[in-house]
Formats: structure tokens, C-alpha cells, sequence
DNA sequence: CTGAAAGCGCTTACAG
DNA sequence: CTGAAAGCGCTTACAG
């Protein structure tokens, strides 16, 4: 059923299908794309001719003819971050049934990369194109609606007038704060993703906010959004600052190489220091311990931008103020009173 | 730079940028594509309209033309799986800048979708396939064959003369079992993928051949290759086999689910019930306890992947036969002597 | 309800 | 070293 073109026989068209049936290409085309009027026995003839000549359609011709292909793109910093991989799947199960194809590329978060992604992306002339920006992203509001259809999602850009999907990002990130804070803690580090980003900045101006109310001192860590990262940047957080108690991680990556960098140090959580996750991933819910974290609704988050990118293409308005997904703070086990007094149980290397 | 068509300006082709440089179509194509002879002269020229006239290359006419989409599908069943997520960025790192697009589709292990989207890619006559067949895939050899270049990763089928990619899955599992037997378990719970994919049967293959060596008795349990399928699972084999002191996870999402659902029992990894996973995750390193584990090498495994690809489209000969790469077995610390025997500390429901 | 003509943007022979 | 012609597969006006 699903024969190609091999190197073999030449694959057929809708000229083959047409000489086969008795019918002109046109009539061919009408009943494979379903419009205008065509009697029911030349529709009979042509599919039967189809199934005959094992006649699959070129979605290239099509495109070329439609000047237009049914394509989104999805740019992403990195697939390997569990968020965008379920980003991609919400948005591609939107688009799949609609006859459009998504289109997944990787900018690693460098801006060169994203450019050049992009430029491939648009020489096929797509639909519609979903971003995150890299950091230090050079997209301009021009080089965008170029795109037609064109949705920032979970990173936005300053000054760009183009439509975005983000979390509520500061007050959620408050939320985490204050979390950390009633509990008891004051030296608290923010273990953020890379400076530059919108994420951070949101995420950095929640955790500040909240800081501020409480008068408590601002500890914030950048990193490159990586486990590993973060790991590396956690170990020199608590050497710098010895009486941290508690972190809050960027997002999974991050909040895994907290973890991780914990365990190097020989530090307990919570019983040493507390934590507080921004975007849940499965492995927290019964990790001991499980981890309290800010949920993303990413699935929703993938659908809304979805349904936006199908609003622009069909000429529906759509307003470019950002389209604000709130998150929830899950309360697991992963956050305690901070240590005692007693410096000898602090367990600072 | 960047700017494509957008609702605005008609975009330029060759022939606005041969107009303007006082050439033919054909120059213009000849330096775009750096082939023939050019004076340079003539190439600054065009290189200079192409700059004055914003001229984007259409990748849908040169397409066309050549009856040939310069890019590759990798079709997988589950993006959402981080195995999968770092093949994708393995592959992609060999065809980027070789010209080669990498085009990502999901079947959710589903035969009826991976057959939509295979049509769906062929309908843009791609240059090449790598693909993880679906549970019970209808794919044959005719199917793949005019894709052209296929190779198989990950999963094989039976009966198809395409090459493939896969780890030596029987022996590493083997190696897996032997560990836990090792250790002085007897009864070692395998919780599978599902029961009629290759990997599934390749891994069930090296733990029963150990476990016979043995004399121990096989608990196989198959699973949808999911963290909540497994953890279903796992529960359910607890509680059909309540002296189950070892657990074998089929890959990343299952051991997850396995630890869920010792957890959710209030066991302990590995006091009261020892764990050797399947391909490894950065969480796994630095879980408490960290998860001995078979690593795959993924990369290599992309990487390989996408060579053959790029072999078999320059029309280089590629053995049919699987080309097997090594996993390696991590010993970490999820693996002890199973509990004692008294039967108040098995700890069971 | 159906068909003859034209053209989307590009590149491949074929000439000079 | 360069150009005029033709055509890849499809669909859009335009006729009937």
C-alpha cells in the first residue's frame, strides 16, 4: 500500500492516473483533493485507476503550485529537555488530521544555529512556525512575519510584536519562593537558566520580588539551562555561600543537577537543603524525595500555541499580547524547616 | 537576513535575480549551487543582486526538479522516551551541514499511524528513513524500499532485508541478569516492552538464556514501555509473586515506573528489592540509590545510524546485516544481597 | 460536470 | 564560460 518510488518502476502522477482512468488531470486532482463538483462514476473510474497505478501523491508539485507547503515549524533550544519533547507532541497532535506536518528543529540555544534553522525552514515556504528564541536570539519581528503564521512559545522576545504562549512565570516563581520562605528558610539560591533568556529574566524577577517582601538577601545562579550545568553551578553556590538551605531549579535539567550536585557535596534534601522545582517531570513524583515543583501545563500550553499558529493561518486575529498559562506549585516532600542552629549539622564541606 | 515572503512583497526567484544582474536563470543557479564554470566577474554580480533583491532559495522547486527532498525522516514511537530524544539530536548533528534535513514523526507505536506518517513523508520523496518500526509494524521490504535509503535503529523486524542498528541486546541483558543472580537473587522479575517488538524479544531472549543457566525461573511481565505502564506492572507482579527480590527495567521510562511502583508498595531499592535498568538517564546517577544500568550508547548508535544512511544515498553498498553495538553495564548501587530470611523483614504487603 | 492551457521555481540536458 | 528551451507534478483560472 505505502510503495514508493523505488529506484525502479517511474512513479506514477496524476498524468498516469488521468490517461488511465480516461479523464484529464484536472479531474484527478478534483477527486483527490475532494473539491468541486465530479460525477460519481468518474470519481469511481479515477480512484479505481489510482489503486491501479499505485498512484501516490507528490507533496512537492503541490507545494510549489500552492506557492505555500503545510508545514509548521517548531524551533526549540533543545529537544533533549523533557518539556519541549512533550511540546512536541501536544502541538503535533493538534496539527496531525489538519494535513499539517510539524516540523521539529533544534537551534542548542545559538543564535547562528536558530538562523540558519530557520532560513532551512523557510525555503520550503511553510505555514506557520513555532519558537522558542534562542538566547541572544537576532530575530526581528520581520523575520518572522515572514512566516506568516508565527507563535513564540515558553521564551518571548522584547519588542517583537508576534503573538506568545508563556506560564505565569512570576508569580508562580514567587509562589515557589514564598514556599521556601514560610518554611523558614532566608538564604535561598535561584539556580536559573542562562542570562539573556526571557525564562530567566521572569523567573528571576518572581524569585526577586518575593525575596525583597520577605528582606531576604537574593542568591542567583546562572546556568546553562543543563544538568550539568547547574550541578557545576550549585557546588560553587554553596562554597560561596556556605549557609544555603534551600535552591529552586530553573527547570528540570536544572532541578536534576541540583540534585546531583547535592549528593557531591554530601548534602541531604531536604534535611540539609530544601527544593523547590520549576516544570515537573515524572522521575520527581517518586523520587525520594518527591520533588515539589511548579507545574507547567505544557500540554495546554502546546495546544493554545497550536490553535494560534491555525488562527493566523486561516486569517483569524489574533491578539499579540502574551497568552498567559498559569502554573501550579505541587506540594511534595522535598522542602523541610532549614537545619538547626547547631552549625555542626549544617554538613558544609 | 532573514527575511522570507511575507503577506507583501512577491518573493524573488533566479529569474528577478537574473533580471537584475543583466544574466540567465541558469548562471544564477550555477553560482547558488557553486557547480559549472563562472567567471568571477559574473559570480560578484550575481552575488551581488542576490543580496540587493532579498532572493531566498525555494526548496520546493529545486525539489521538484531533482524528484528529490534532500531530507530524511526519522520515524520513532515515542519522542517523549529521552532514548529517543538523543538519537534524534545524534542524527541531526551528522546531517546538519551535509545539506540533509532531518524530519522527526511520531508513531506512538501505533501501525496505523506509523503508516500515515511514512505515506505523509514519502509524499515529499525524501533522500532517506531511519526507522523504529511500530508494535507489530505491516512495514515490508517493497515499503521501505522506496524510501530509497531505510535503516532500521533500535528495532528490527523479522524478515526484512534492510539494514539496521541495534545494541547486543541479548547478551547485555545476559550480563544484567547474571548481575543480579550474582548477588544471590533467584527471583528476578524481567518488566518488558511490549510482547512483539524486537527489542522487547531480544531482551527477553538474554534474560531467560540466564536465568536458565541458572536454573532460576523466569517472571516475565510485558509492559506498554511506559513509566505508568510499568508501574501497573510491577505492582501486579509484587502481588502475584510476593518473593520478588530483584527487578530488571526494559529501558529508561519502565525503570522509572518500577521505582514508582516499589515505592508506592514501600519497598526499598535496594534493601528490600534490587534493580538493574536498560539504557541509562542523567537522573539514574545520582538517584538514591544511583541505578546500576546497561547503557546504550545512543550517540554512536545515531551516529552510525545516520552514516549508513548517507552511504546507501551516495550509493554505496551497506550490509544488510544488523550492525550491533556494545551496551555496558554500570554498576552502581542498586543492586544488594537479597533481604534475609526472615520473612518480617521482606517487607511484602 | 469536465478539459486545454498555463505556470509555480528550479535545474537538466543541449547548444553555442 | 554562458544562454534558450524544456519539464519536474501539481493546481489555478478560464472555457465550455
Amino acid at each position: 500500500m505505502a510503495t514508493l518510488t523505488g529506484g525502479g518502476e517511474p512513479s506514477a502522477t496524476v498524468k498516469t492516473v488521468a490517461a488511465h482512468a480516461g479523464v484529464s488531470a484536472q479531474t484527478v486532482s478534483r477527486v483527490l483533493r475532494g473539491t468541486g463538483y465530479v460525477s460519481e462514476e468518474t470519481r469511481a473510474k479515477v480512484l479505481a485507476a489510482v489503486a491501479a497505478v499505485g498512484y501516490r501523491p507528490n507533496a512537492v508539485g503541490r507545494s510549489l503550485r500552492a506557492a505555500r507547503t503545510p508545514m509548521v515549524g517548531l524551533l526549540i533550544t533543545d529537544i533533549g529537555n523533557p518539556f519541549y519533547a512533550a511540546l512536541h507532541k501536544s502541538v503535533e497532535a493538534v496539527f496531525r488530521g489538519r494535513g499539517l506536518t510539524l516540523m521539529l528543529l533544534n537551534s542548542d540555544d545559538d543564535r547562528e544555529t536558530e538562523r540558519q534553522q530557520l532560513d532551512l525552514l523557510g525555503s520550503y515556504r511553510p505555514s506557520g512556525l513555532l519558537v522558542a528564541p534562542a538566547v541572544h536570539s537576532t530575530l526581528t519581528t520581520g523575520d518572522l512575519a515572514g512566516f506568516g503564521a508565527a507563535v513564540l512559545v515558553s521564551r518571548t522576545l522584547p519588542d517583537l510584536a508576534v503573538p506568545s504562549v508563556v506560564t505565569n512565570e512570576p508569580e508562580a516563581m514567587g509562589e515557589a519562593t514564598r514556599e521556601l520562605l514560610g518554611a523558614g528558610h532566608r538564604r535561598i539560591a535561584a539556580v536559573l537558566g542562562p542570562e539573556g533568556a526571557s525564562t530567566t529574566a521572569r523567573r528571576e524577577a518572581g524569585y526577586r520580588e518575593a525575596m525583597r517582601a520577605a528582606r531576604a538577601e537574593p542568591l542567583v545562579f546562572y546556568t546553562d539551562q543543563t544538568g550539568p550545568g547547574a550541578r557545576a553551578a550549585l557546588r560553587q553556590a554553596l562554597h560561596a555561600h556556605p549557609g544555603i538551605t534551600a535552591a529552586l531549579g530553573f527547570n528540570a535539567p536544572v532541578t536534576e543537577g541540583i540534585l546531583a550536585g547535592l549528593r557531591d557535596e554530601g548534602l541531604r534534601c531536604p534535611q540539609d537543603v530544601s527544593l523547590v522545582g520549576f516544570t515537573d517531570a515524572p522521575w520527581m513524583a517518586f523520587y525520594p524525595p518527591p520533588i515539589t515543583v511548579v507545574r507547567q501545563p505544557v500540554e495546554d500550553m502546546g495546544r493554545l500555541a497550536a490553535r494560534l499558529v491555525l488562527d493566523l493561518v486561516d486569517g483569524k486575529p489574533v491578539a499579540p499580547e502574551p497568552h498567559v498559562v498559569p502554573g501550579t506549585l505541587l506540594r511534595r516532600e522535598s522542602v523541610a524547616a532549614p537545619p538547626g542552629p547547631n552549625p555542626t549539622e549544617q554538613g558544609t564541606v
